[in-house]
DNA sequence: GCGGACTGCTTACCT
DNA sequence: ACAGGTAAGCAGTCCGCG
């Protein structure tokens, strides 16, 4: 109830805000959001760049801290005349009080202390490295926090969000809307004669861009096509594309990262062309002064982060969605086809690059279409992913560029690093090479797993502890900065010889709260709305405005979900800044305790526990036991468990179902009620299995599950057997795929896919890591690694390796679980050789 | 010398 | 470039047999 008069209200507020908004438009005045933030070296200040508006701010000095007092530095700095040089560097001294973790869990001292530190301001972000031979003399802290990601995290500025007035130092947040940014799709087309092209001899052929109101193909040959903007050559092709994007903020492509824009500088750097991208209508502002200063220049910089490449341009937002793809979806393989397929279900035209010189020659308009629809799908796939990512820019306050290029281990870093600086912490140093090795060297143990009781089983009820991990470090206040801490080591119990500090809340609890009560509270939101969905009778464009709001704050709920879940790994994670091996070990120590505890619980209230991973169980009672008697006595049981738990933790109902086939550990499959079938671990939801292995696999295990028939499941697999001995399965159905998961020559085995790869560098093709491989087995009698072959080489393939390898071992391990005995499996083959006989 | 058992490396899944 | 737990395939080696 309480909630419902929340969003009642929330509606009414976003309406009144609006018209402040109008009414602040009016008089010129009028929201703004923050989407990019860049060092400028050349004009040495920070550039704001907001929705239509650049700010400058001079007055923001990078600093870092040395644990040493300021006579101890300038002695030291005084002390010979190289050093004497660095003073030059140095704006300010300052004695300052912070709070420092002391992670030595064998030091009895407090864990905690605030005391004294130097802060160091220097003039300019490339003076912090000189000035770190300052750690001869104390640990230097916060040396390495990028001086934009500084400047967000001390001056609290959200990025993608609106604000009242951003250059009112009180900076108040307006509204939760999605700022209104102008996106564009692009893509690019380049000649190439089957080897990987040449940025310095293979030409740009066409650029395509998709935006709300733009579809366009420029290229410098008349095609025929609707979309085309005809150009003179070349270079008049770069310059005007150039000029189309200036005027975005955000721009999306699919591996413009490593590709496109790399390739578009270089070509723009052979024809003598600067790759500038100022947008016309920008004008600079001095914040305080608001004084009018020269045009900006946004020039685009490639740089090199680890394996891959970042393309970025200043003052906008270059989202390459390849990555974001590829950690969000997870699907066979990742070219724009297949994600495109996935969230929408449609084909796009395919040419594949060995033939784009072709077409180009032969001046086929399908090259337009199909340079067209690359750019269409980057957009819609872009519009697709980009609430999810100004979320997690908002959470962990930093940008969309940024933070569309971080993994989750570095998302909670920064949302760490806010929270200390808040907390007026010192954040812990990154681990050294030789800190980072032995970590790695660190083993614990995880979730626990009970065998399943293999087979068969009906009427099945499976129950989950909400958010295991996050809720029990929350309970227990795990943390680095609270374990083994002085105060409370009489009064706490003991966890594998650990405790955790009573009376002050851990940093990592403290933001795992945070993230938890706001998603909760999003949660009632929406289930509110959801049920009152039919009761509610507004106008249409009422209605409108509210299911946007809606819509963002799922994606607000799911970005808090996937943040909070990311703790417990970080505490875990090697090269983190707060690890704590103690920290994760104690947390899955726990989380065996409990799920171990339920189990026998379980047990004890009459159920039969069939498998449990980690933070849930499936379960059955008697045999007899009807489905409302058994939700019934789930729900009881429920209640009995959660009383006894910590007000944190919460065991769930999870599902019913009506059958289900555990075949080993992790590997299982169910059908519900409506006879949905989830299938875990086994070889159908594996990319490293040919998709006639998984269809048939699927196929009886549909048969079983819905049916209970195993003849059935026999003809099935005998069928398959009898069309692959015919040839009559799709060459695509034989493929089998699997990611390159490191450089081709480091690999210490030979492997089908390693030496598919090495066919493929040979033939001129460029591999990257991560890169995923498709291949067929062909006929022959040597090694299968040997006879692993491309699939555009692939005259035939080797039916009996498709059969003894690819579709009966899936199958079989199915049909042994229901205890059907080998030598009754045997004859599915046999008589498929008597049939071949008499045919 | 032969063939199954075992081992190490590798991948992709589950939570 | 978030964790550990797990099954399973392929290549290569071991090992018992005779």
């Amino acid at each position: 109830m309480i909630y419902n008069i929340k969003y009642k209200c929330n509606i009414k507020l976003n309406i009144i805000i609006f018209h402040i908004f109008i009414f602040l438009v009016y008089f010129g005045v009028s929201m703004n959001a923050l989407i990019d933030i860049n060092y400028d070296s050349e004009d040495k200040c920070i550039y704001l760049y907001l929705l239509n508006r650049i700010l400058k701010d001079t007055n923001f000095k990078p600093y870092f801290y040395v644990d040493a007092t300021i006579k101890e530095i300038n002695d030291f700095l005084n002390s010979d005349e190289d050093k004497k040089n660095l003073l030059n560097y140095i704006k300010d001294l300052e004695t300052v009080k912070r709070i420092i973790i002391n992670s030595n869990l064998n030091d009895l001292k407090n864990r905690i202390i605030e005391r004294n530190f130097t802060k160091i301001t220097v003039k300019y972000p490339k003076d912090v490295p000189k000035l770190r031979v300052l750690k001869e003399l104390g640990e230097v802290y916060e040396h390495d926090i990028p001086f934009t990601k500084r400047y967000l995290i001390d001056n609290d500025i959200v990025p993608t969000t609106y604000y009242y007035d951003f250059e009112d130092e009180t900076r108040t947040i307006a509204n939760n809307n999605l700022p209104e940014l102008k996106t564009i799709s692009f893509d690019m087309e380049v000649y190439c004669e089957g080897r990987e092209p040449d940025p310095e001899k293979n030409p740009i052929l066409m650029t395509s861009f998709c935006s709300k109101d733009l579809k366009k193909v420029i290229t410098y040959k008349p095609f025929e096509h609707e979309y085309v903007e005809l150009v003179k050559d070349e270079k008049e092709l770069i310059k005007r594309t150039i000029d189309i994007l200036k005027d975005y903020d955000i721009i999306y492509t699919y591996n413009g990262d490593n590709f496109d824009f790399p390739y578009l500088k270089r070509r723009a750097e052979h024809f003598g062309i600067d790759v500038f991208f100022d947008r016309t209508a920008d004008k600079e502002t001095e914040i305080g002064t608001k004084t009018k200063t020269q045009k900006h220049k946004q020039k685009i910089k490639i740089s090199r982060g680890g394996i891959h490449l970042r393309s970025y341009i200043p003052g906008k937002v270059h989202i390459d969605l390849y990555p974001i793809a590829r950690r969000t979806l997870n699907l066979t393989k990742y070219k724009l086809e297949d994600v495109s397929y996935e969230l929408f279900g449609v084909h796009k035209l395919e040419v594949g690059h060995q033939n784009i010189s072709n077409l180009w020659n032969n001046m086929d308009k399908n090259l337009v279409e199909y340079s067209f629809q690359d750019a269409y799908y980057t957009y819609k796939i872009g519009e697709y992913f980009l609430p999810l990512e100004v979320m997690f820019s908002r959470i962990v306050n930093q940008t969309l560029f940024e933070v569309s290029r971080m993994g989750s281990s570095q998302m909670v870093e920064y949302l760490l690093l806010k929270h200390s600086f808040k907390n007026n912490f010192l954040a812990p140093n990154k681990p050294s090479n030789r800190e980072y090795q032995k970590r790695l060297r660190e083993y614990y143990e995880g979730g626990y797993v009970k065998e399943p009781i293999k087979g068969m089983h009906e009427n099945i009820v499976s129950m989950d502890f909400r958010a295991l991990y996050p809720s029990i470090i929350i309970s227990y206040n795990i943390s680095p900065d609270t374990i083994d801490c002085k105060c409370c080591e009489d009064t706490s119990e003991k966890i594998l010889g650990h405790w955790f500090c009573k009376k002050r809340t851990g940093l990592i609890p403290m933001v795992l709260r945070n993230l938890i009560e706001r998603r909760k509270i999003i949660k009632k939101i929406l289930k509110e709305k959801s049920s009152g969905e039919e009761i509610n009778n507004k106008d249409k464009e009422n209605k409108n405005n509210e299911n946007e709001y809606y819509k963002l704050l799922n994606y607000e709920q799911k970005s808090l979900k996937i943040l909070a879940n990311s703790h417990y790994g970080y505490m875990a994670y090697p090269r983190a800044r707060w690890y704590s091996k103690e920290c994760a070990e104690i947390i899955t120590h726990l989380g065996r305790t409990y799920i171990q505890k339920t189990i026998e619980e379980a047990e004890k209230n009459g159920f039969k526990v069939i498998y449990s991973d980690t933070d849930g169980l499936y379960a059955v009672l008697n045999k007899n036991t009807d489905k409302k008697t058994l939700l019934n006595k789930t729900y009881e049981f429920l209640n009995k468990i959660n009383e006894k738990l910590p007000k944190d933790m919460e065991l769930e109902f999870e599902g019913y179902y009506k059958r289900g086939i555990f075949i080993t550990k992790k590997r299982y499959a169910l059908i519900d009620e409506n006879d949905k079938i989830t299938i875990k671990g086994l070889e159908f939801v594996r990319r490293d299995w040919s998709n006639i292995a998984k269809k048939t696999q699927k196929a009886v295990l549909e048969t079983l599950l819905k049916e209970g028939d195993i003849e059935k499941a026999k003809t099935i697999i005998r069928n398959t057997i009898t069309d692959l001995r015919n040839g009559k399965i799709d060459k695509k159905d034989l493929i089998i795929y699997t990611q390159l998961t490191k450089d081709i020559n480091e690999y210490k085995t030979t492997a089908p896919h390693v030496e598919v790869a090495k066919k493929i560098l040979k033939k001129g093709g460029r591999l990257n890591i991560g890169d995923v491989i498709g291949y067929i087995i062909v006929s022959g009698n040597k090694s299968i690694s040997e006879r692993a072959t491309l699939p555009e080489d692939a005259k035939d393939y080797d039916t009996s390796y498709y059969i003894d390898n690819q579709i009966l071992p899936p199958v079989l391990r199915i049909m042994e679980s229901l205890g059907i005995s080998k030598d009754e499996l045997r004859n599915i083959d046999k008589q498929i050789t008597l049939d071949g006989f008499f045919f």
